[in-house]
RNA sequence: CGGGGCGUAGCGUAGCCCGGUUAUCGCGCCUGCUUUGGGAGCAGGAGGUCGCAAGUUCGAAUCUUGCCGCCCCGACCA
């Protein structure tokens, strides 16, 4: 019957395939790692991108396009960069297909058409951008520089995971240029903070803002701050990285300008970014065994409604009701979709928006019609209720925003339950095999000692929380001596 | 790249070990009627290079070899 879906106890990683792929968000695709995402996900893609992209201009930030390929001379000009994305890229070497003379049917690489300069598929934009940069800064007037780009990205993964890591996907990327340090580092806690506050608030997920361990930071970055979330499972995943790079880039591309006394010095740059990486996340954040549960905020549908009847008399009077109902909703706002095909039954219908994570379901009949009202249900709770005609638009209002902050705050409890304290290298790995989530511990800072922590347990350091208390103690792994506690979890 | 699993209609599957009529069943799809407050019922119907390629054989979904693809777990990573 229908579609089932896995549980989440029995089979996490299949509970979460079966909610993209049944869900309707994306696709299986014939290239091996790389998804379809389908109108339903592209859909709240959209909807994320929108919002980000508003909160990105009112920070003073400008769109750009910049090339899919980079020349391998310029890629390579950032060498931290270079090396540390260069095992996952995928490289451009010809420009011509022929047909195969040995083959009839079949096309091969023109051996004629070598590129003399391979181009890379960009894993991220830092060289062509800056390498652009560099025409465009000559003085301190032209700074600071705040550009953003959507794009997608090529990262040649051994293991995908829909959404999660797909080998191509869609992200922003900011890429800005100062005249100082500070004004730089302002920027990138600025954007970690737009990132927070766009996960909290409307992903209704709470993140941990931080700062990441050497070992974990971003390839030629001085600084990465990041947000990190916690998944139903108690995994980590990071939802957003915030890069301080100081002069790297400035200096790999000669990007100087001059300052109001005519002094030349190099510019202080930022990236961040955020991809479709998100929308995993959201799945995993909150939904359940009967399908996704989507923030009110983010649906591609808010409210559908469905017409339960007998006859075309009925449908009539129905049909003339809901669209009274769904002009008074779309006037403030609310995204609504009437579903009357009549192919499919109620029940079937009801099934069905549950898998899909629609925040409020809205079942309309004779019945109700008779006593001026309707019956509501809600997707995170699942409660049920008659709703009054008189007045239903403010009341779905009010639901919606309920229904946000319920989701939060469930979130909020379950991540609250899942940080915990471990004081020794038992409690540590227990915790780990039997809790799971954030477990927050002293270590001694060293990137050696994590390592062999992550041997050990593949565990990692999630992040340094920023303002973070100061505390004396002792490494869970050394023993030796520490003066703040870090969160380790396992991680996506 | 290592370990495990899988590939039969749009989806999910039986058959394979032990080769032999027209390849099983369910969902979905098409037509008609009856239905519609939690994944409808009945009747009729359409839909298949059994992942690909060789081989063994009178005969291959089934046996052999090679290849391809996908999923899960791990290492790598956002």
């Amino acid at each position: 019957m229908g579609k089932e879906i896995a549980s989440r106890k029995e089979d996490y990683s299949q509970w979460y395939n079966d909610l993209i792929i049944k869900g309707g968000l994306a696709d299986y695709s014939a290239v091996r790692g790389c998804m379809v995402i389908k109108p339903y996900g592209f859909a709240l893609w959209e909807n994320m991108r929108d919002v980000l992209d508003k909160m990105f201009k009112d920070t003073g930030h400008q769109n750009a396009y910049f090339p899919l390929l980079v020349p391998k001379s310029l890629f390579e000009k950032e060498e931290e960069n270079a090396e540390g994305f260069a095992k996952e890229c995928a490289v451009v070497t010809h420009y011509r297909l022929k047909v195969n003379p040995e083959k009839k049917g079949s096309l091969m690489v023109d051996p004629e058409s070598k590129l003399e300069e391979e181009l890379v598929i960009r894993p991220t934009s830092e060289a062509i951008i800056w390498n652009t940069y560099k025409g465009w800064i000559q003085s301190y007037r032209d700074l600071p520089l705040l550009i953003n780009q959507w794009a997608n990205v090529v990262r040649w993964e051994m293991r995908t995971r829909l959404f999660l890591r797909t080998a191509e996907f869609l992200w922003q990327e900011g890429h800005t240029a100062h005249a100082t340090a500070d004004e730089a580092i302002a920027e990138t806690k600025q954007m970690l903070d737009v990132y927070a506050t766009f996960a909290e608030e409307f992903m209704g997920m709470p993140v941990i803002k931080g700062v990441k361990s050497p070992n974990e930071r971003f390839a030629g970055a001085l600084d990465t701050y990041c947000i990190e979330a916690l998944m139903q499972d108690g995994k980590a995943l990071q939802a957003g990285t915030s890069h301080f790079l100081g002069q790297n880039f400035a200096k790999a591309f000669d990007v100087k300008f001059s300052d109001k006394e005519n002094k030349l010095d190099y510019v202080w740059a930022t990236s961040w970014g955020v991809s479709t990486r998100l929308i995993g996340a959201l799945v995993m954040a909150h939904s359940d065994d009967d399908g996704l549960i989507l923030p009110p905020k983010l649906a591609p549908i808010q409210v559908v409604i469905v017409p339960i009847y007998k006859g075309d008399e009925q449908k009539k009077a129905i049909d003339e009701k809901v669209a009274e109902i769904v002009s008074e909703l779309k006037q403030r706002g609310i995204k609504v979709k009437y579903d009357d095909n009549e192919n499919s039954r109620p029940g079937w219908k009801f099934a069905e928006y549950e898998l899909k994570g629609v925040p409020v379901r809205i079942g309309i009949g004779a019945r109700d019609l008779a006593n001026s009202v309707v019956e509501v249900a809600r997707r995170d709770t699942k409660e049920k209720k008659s709703y009054p005609m008189e007045g239903l638009s403010d009341s779905i209002v009010s639901l919606l925003d309920d229904i946000q902050k319920s989701i939060y705050n469930k979130a909020s409890a379950f991540r609250e339950q899942n940080i915990t304290k471990a004081d020794n290298w038992e409690e540590f790995v227990k915790l780990l095999d039997e809790k799971a989530g954030f477990i927050s511990a002293h270590w001694n800072g060293t990137g050696e000692t994590e390592d062999e922590i992550k041997n050990l347990t593949k565990a990692t350091i999630r992040c340094i929380p920023l303002n973070n208390p100061q505390e004396e103690g002792a490494c869970i792994l050394t023993g030796q001596p520490s003066k703040e506690r870090v969160l380790f979890a396992r991680a996506y």
